[in-house]
DNA sequence: TCTGGGGTCCTAGGACCC
DNA sequence: TCTGGGGTCCTAGGACCC
């Protein structure tokens, strides 16, 4: 049996997302910020029309937005997560393998043997995501995960091929390949990109083309992947869902600049609560703890520049709050250095293996399993009364460090007291 | 004045071992 | 003064992704 691989991706998901749920956007251009609401990281396809580029800061972009009474959200996780796995749920109907790759979009891999058939199967998966959850989707079909790619980004394009489109007939892949500037291959970033233009290398199919041991000297086993993976080789092998994670980070930059160690003592803290509610959720425990924190990468001055870093393997691994804080709260001095204005920091939790149980402590595991009884009451606490109602730590959970997070819209499906009204 | 967050994979280089 | 070879494991840093 002949397969193929098609890549399903949201169309302007965030801003989508916040016409769902507010209709009087639809007539309006709109735009998502990140974190902070520190820089767009959402336009609907008017916003992007005025000229409103991907990742630009806000204060960048304030005036055209204020000229063009573009609507203005911060970003609601909450929300976009929930739209997310509804999307996934229809997806995964069409097809028993499905990788979901990002919030915004996943891979199925699905039967190619009537290869007539493939347009027609991607208009019905992009009508029933609609139907279901009112994102308009685009899918592009091909035989490996970096041509699908690329049918994705030329489908997003085609509003008249009613954003599908299938590559896995060679004149037109041939042709799509010729339209993809290189950069726009997916693994191909800003470096290589400028590195390949400068050796000729301008389109994917420029790229497709190159000598392999060429390649491999100039972009290492990665780089001569996605060559392989134009070429129709399938090397990238779609990932087993859910795939298992390697690493937890919770970072954030701050409201404002802090100096002192106090604050910074602060903010971890804040970040270990919840990097410790995301281990025990994924029912993880991690091996080793990185608890970083640094100054504005904007600063000109190299004096005003300072990066610390420290690491701390844990004897025993963990996912107690109390055991991540102490921890944490123990290296934060040896990388704090004073004089700087610090603008953002974090945590990194790394070594992760599942929770099987607290047979295997030697020492301590009475300890162990009170605060694993703890911790689960206080995560049951605050699933029901809101974030934080109970937390661990001497720290206050306010400060100039806290987020800024002024236009956010209601969390309508995940919060009762947020719950849309009908009139 | 104001510039996101959460991930992955790969490589180089150091520590350490026999 | 001369100064192996092969291997593993760990970490830091780069490049990339959405």
């Amino acid at each position: 049996m002949k397969r193929a691989i098609a890549l399903i991706d949201a169309n302007n998901f965030y801003a989508t997302c916040e016409r769902v749920f507010d209709p009087a956007l639809w007539n309006r251009p709109v735009v998502v910020l990140s974190n902070n609401d520190g820089c767009v990281v959402a336009r609907s396809a008017e916003a992007r029309k005025l000229g409103i580029r991907m990742a630009e800061p806000y204060f960048k972009v304030k005036d055209l937005i204020e000229t063009h009474k573009v609507a203005v959200r911060s970003s609601n996780y909450e929300l976009y997560g929930d739209m997310s796995s509804r999307i996934m749920d229809v997806l995964e109907e069409f097809s028993p393998e499905l990788e979901v790759y990002s919030i915004d979009e996943a891979f199925i891999t699905i039967d190619a043997d009537d290869r007539s058939n493939l347009t027609e199967f991607g208009k019905t998966v992009r009508d029933t995501v609609k139907r279901h959850t009112g994102i308009t989707v685009s899918v592009g079909i091909a035989e490996t995960k970096t041509l699908a790619k690329v049918a994705n980004h030329l489908a997003k394009k085609s509003e008249k091929a009613r954003f599908v489109l299938d590559l896995t007939e060679s004149p037109h892949q041939e042709i799509a390949l010729e339209r993809t500037p290189v950069g726009e291959v997916w693994g191909i970033g800003r470096q290589h990109a400028a590195m390949l233009k400068s050796y000729g290398v301008n389109t994917a199919l420029d790229l497709r083309n190159c000598d392999d041991q060429w390649i491999r000297r100039k972009m290492h086993i990665t780089g001569l992947r996605t060559v392989h993976e134009l070429r129709g080789i399938q090397c990238v092998e779609l990932g087993a869902s859910p795939n298992p994670k390697r690493s937890v980070i919770v970072s954030r930059s701050f409201g404002e600049p802090v100096s002192t160690l106090d604050e910074l003592r602060a903010a971890i803290s804040y970040y270990i609560t919840r990097a410790g509610e995301k281990l025990r959720k994924r029912r993880l425990v991690a091996a080793a703890l990185t608890v970083f924190a640094k100054t504005s990468r904007f600063n000109v001055d190299d004096h005003d520049r300072y990066s610390g870093i420290a690491t701390e393997s844990l004897v025993m691994a963990t996912d107690s709050t109390l055991e991540l804080m102490q921890s944490a709260q123990r290296i934060l001095p040896g990388l704090y250095r004073p004089g700087y204005r610090y603008k953002s920091a974090g945590v990194i939790l790394t070594g992760l293996s599942s929770m099987t149980g607290t047979s295997l402590r030697l020492w301590d595991s009475d300890k162990y399993e009170r605060e694993r009884l703890l911790m689960s009451a206080i995560d049951g606490l605050n699933a029901r009364h809101g974030q934080d109602t109970v937390r661990c730590g001497l720290h206050d959970n306010e400060g100039k460090w806290a987020s800024r997070l002024g236009l956010r819209s209601p969390r309508y499906t995940t919060k009762w007291d947020e719950i849309m009204r009908v009139r």
